[in-house]
DNA sequence: TTGAATGAAGAAAGCGCTTTCACATCATGT
DNA sequence: ACATGATGTGAAAGCGCTTTCTTCATTCAA
């Protein structure tokens, strides 16, 4: 605690020192501050001198006790350290924190157990808004969110019906689209690597989209890989073990960047030509995506798109609270490179 | 909003009905809940049996108006995307949500003014603790952060006179530490190549002690090589640039790793072979980095040490709130690995 | 000119807890 | 037996705001 010697009993400003200096009464510096059209100009513009000449800044622990919630957004990662959700929890958290929100960030670990928890404890807070991961949760979670006074928000995922908003993109359709494109290319004996069963449900979706699309298209079914765990270091063992039981590998979609990155340095050592013996397909257009050699060709998600997206649409909601939920379909996207 | 609904009144469960149930008074709920020592065992038992029977979660928010503080800590980093604080943040969260706190998390993009405002908007909250990055601040974050009446932790940097306290790492000592280190392998003609100035004194700080350490063991002055942003991209055209204005250049210090992967790609594809004609290090021991080809050698710094200890540094503090604050100092890590 | 309708500001009642203070009760020492 | 202190519990006063309810001052129709 840094400041026990400063004796001054120098105690924070309150509303009623405001409402002193001003010459008004409590509940006018409160309506002048919270919502300026309730009071007369004349009075508006006096008590917003005076707060701003004190210094005044509100208590938001007492607003919050006393309104119906608090200024407080509470947000649902499976993981922080994944970029992905990095970039959407920047984007939001810019957005949020303009319109005086505070992010309340949690994160499971794919845990369902643990995002019960943290959406319980989140939730007590009284949040002005929630925005959770995903549309797969225990029966806990969506009963709490489903009965939560305030905004929910599912994002990474899309489904029609959502508990109230649902701001995503569907990951079977990004498993589509890299079968569409491996297809279309004329690979055959095409394999798709990744955690099988993942326990991310989204990377489940994509490799199901992504087989079930290729079978479509092409009428062969897709190999699949399982892998151990998402490191890198899985990306190299994939290549090697996929080559020799199945040397006839014309293509491999990786269920993530790094694994391609991986797989696509295991390649080079191994005197690879790709795409030429070897097509490689990553997810995520991480940064190391544009810099390997050659490049990666892989799918992105519309990761900073959707931080805006629930941003805005958090505000929009909080700024008209009759409004409702909405189902908003981002797209996930090809991006081709060399690799395959 | 899920659960307009649900007409059912149930307003959510007050201490009161808690102190009704089990026929004893609301203070003694609050101080059997609390502080457990401090009531009977016979009477904590029953309390607790009636608070579990029926579900009741204390309101956070009244508790935070009530107490003297919230159970909410503030955290301010730079930068989200960037995978060392995501892993900081991460260790740090988990810590502390097993103790009942909950994480404000904001970043601020390197803008002290836009830290400032975090660190007051936070403030504001009364937190338990608030958790800073870096030891530069602008003179209101520090006064904010010196009269604040909560545990003040710097971390990812070192000083022996923090604020509150300091969990850390000497980044000038990582600068040090690669020049040590390219110095030992007899390296000449070096240059260290970074955004120079950075926004981010840290990796200032690194920079600097890099070359005054390389100048100190050997008496050359590395040339730097400034980098308009941190993009891998610019890896590998540091490279090219480097090589052509100075051919000479046996090793090549990067501020970062995804820099030092982009060179690396950019050394494969001119037929250079690293680290025989030209020697690269990075720093930060990125995922990428053991995957590269050859692999890359790099600086490891303490992301995930430095979070578990701010995590206990803060329970402990907020446990015996006589405690003083502490100067710890982690330390980087040379990753010894091919490329250098 | 009067009465109703409209609008602006203040008084006061909470929001759900924590904590101080006062009060019992009980064990201890004389 | 009494005073003394230790211990455990309850009553009640806030924490700093929001919001309803009320009052008072206007304005407008009749």
């Amino acid at each position: 605690m840094p400041g026990p010697d400063s004796k001054l009993p120098l105690r924070p400003l309150r509303m009623e020192d405001v409402a002193r200096m001003a010459g008004v009464s409590l509940a006018t510096v409160s309506r002048a501050l919270r919502r300026p059209d309730s009071v007369s100009p004349a009075l508006r513009a006096r008590v917003e001198q005076t707060a701003a000449r004190l210094g005044y800044a509100p208590n938001p622990v007492a607003g919050s006790l006393a309104g119906t919630r608090s200024a407080l957004i509470g947000v649902v990662v499976p993981s922080l350290t994944n970029s992905f959700f990095a970039a959407t929890l920047e984007c939001m958290a810019t957005a949020l924190e303009a319109g005086g929100y505070q992010l309340m960030i949690g994160h499971h670990d794919y845990d369902a157990d643990r995002e019960a928890r943290i959406v319980a404890a989140f939730l007590s807070w009284n949040p002005a808004a929630m925005v959770v991961t995903g549309l797969e949760h225990s029966r806990q979670t969506v009963a709490a969110l489903s009965a939560a006074a305030c905004p929910v928000v599912e994002m990474w995922d899309y489904s029609p019906r959502p508990i109230d908003a649902m701001i995503g993109f569907r990951n079977a359709g990004a498993g589509e689209i890299a079968a569409q494109h491996l297809a279309g290319r004329g690979y055959k004996n095409v394999v798709f690597a990744g955690a099988i069963p993942d326990r991310d449900s989204r990377a489940r979706a994509r490799a199901e989209g992504f087989c079930k699309e290729f079978t479509a298209l092409t009428g062969e079914h897709p190999r699949t890989f399982p892998l151990e765990s998402r490191a890198a270091g899985q990306g190299a063992v994939a290549l090697q073990r996929i080559l020799s039981e199945a040397p006839e590998t014309q293509a491999i979609a990786f269920s993530g960047d790094m694994l391609a990155a991986g797989a696509l340095f295991e390649a080079s050592r191994q005197g690879l030509s790709v795409p030429r013996d070897l097509a490689i397909l990553g997810y995520g257009d991480l940064e190391i995506a544009a810099q390997t050699n050659p490049p990666l060709c892989t799918i992105r998600p519309p990761g900073p798109a959707i931080g805006e997206a629930v941003g805005a649409h958090v505000l929009s909601r909080l700024h008209y609270p009759d409004a409702d939920g909405l189902s908003l379909e981002l797209s996930p996207e090809l991006v081709c490179r060399g690799s395959s």
